[in-house]
DNA sequence: CTTGGAATGTCAACAAGACTGACTTAAACT
DNA sequence: AGTTTAAGTCAGTCTTGTTGACATTCCAAG
């Protein structure tokens, strides 16, 4: 192996291989989004909602708060959105037992359809990628999306990573 | 190993693999995007900004219809964007010599010199990544975003990686 | 050679979704 | 009682996407 200083092989450090990592990162995330969003089209919404409907479906009875702070949005941003869903009956919103200011939010019946319909999508585009690299790939590709969150989010991520086995 | 049917571990395949996969992804594209969101908060640009920059400075005396191609979005939003970029002095247009209808793109000096600032936060954070994961984790990486875009876009992002060298 | 369509780019108007700032209400804490 | 916290609302702005209409240029078929 020629090497560069280190003892081992650095060539995946040179600004080149970066600069395509940050391409298929732009790229990648395009075809991520892609099939959620063509569902979504046909409705009155948007990326927002799928966001909102994904992170309550993954921690019911989260808070209004606990949510805007996981989507990294303003409570104002979050409240338009949360407001068609309720109205549209796919998402409740329950006044809290112990603290009564709070609002714990839950997926109606309608709520979960959309949501399984949404992340079917993802899902299957996911593990087709999963497929094509392989189980050592997928592990490498996990890593470095972990270095690469910010160290607030990381910490969010993990915790909601535990949370679900 | 404990593996499913198929001859071969199939664990990383699982719904709930798939699912952090997913949030994985959410919360790494944030971080992806920080540091140049960050910077150009300041001024008066946007993410829609970078990527023109970006993508100029990738492939100069590009025309407007490639880059509209590339980015993924209308020709009119594109143009918006571009504009003020002109009328800034980051980008110069110049009209194409054998086909007068088309425009080529290239940065001025001061283009170059925001484009340098943008990708050097960029490419800070992923060198740091890249860095902690390990070379192998990068090969994973990158061989999991290839198979997560759609063909047409895999393509044009091929194209523009052998270009690069 | 002309003319009509296709390709390229521009202008205008609008919508989604983010933001800030100011304010209200209700409940909890001290 | 007074302060803080959680949630929601109203108003206004910005970025970035969209459609629709239009101008210019190229090219090919008649």
């Amino acid at each position: 192996m020629s090497d560069a200083p280190g003892g081992e092989s650095l060539l995946f450090l040179t600004d080149e291989q970066l600069r395509q990592g940050i391409e298929a990162m732009f790229f990648a995330y395009r075809g991520f989004t892609a099939d959620p969003d063509r569902i979504l089209a046909g409705m009155a919404y948007g990326r927002a909602h799928h966001r909102a409907i994904h992170f309550i479906n993954r921690a019911p009875g989260t808070t209004v708060n606990n949510l805007l702070v996981l989507l990294g949005v303003t409570k104002q941003s979050l409240n338009r959105v949360l407001r068609t869903l309720v109205e549209d009956g796919l998402v409740e919103s329950k006044v809290g037992k112990a603290d009564k200011r709070e609002r714990h939010l839950y997926l109606t019946e309608a709520g979960e359809a959309l949501e399984r319909k949404l992340s079917d999508a993802q899902r299957a585009r996911m593990r087709s990628a999963y497929r094509a690299a392989g189980p050592q790939a997928v592990a490498g590709f996990r890593q470095v999306l972990e270095a690469m969150m910010d160290g607030d989010l990381r910490r969010k991520y993990q915790a909601l990573r535990d949370s679900g086995t």
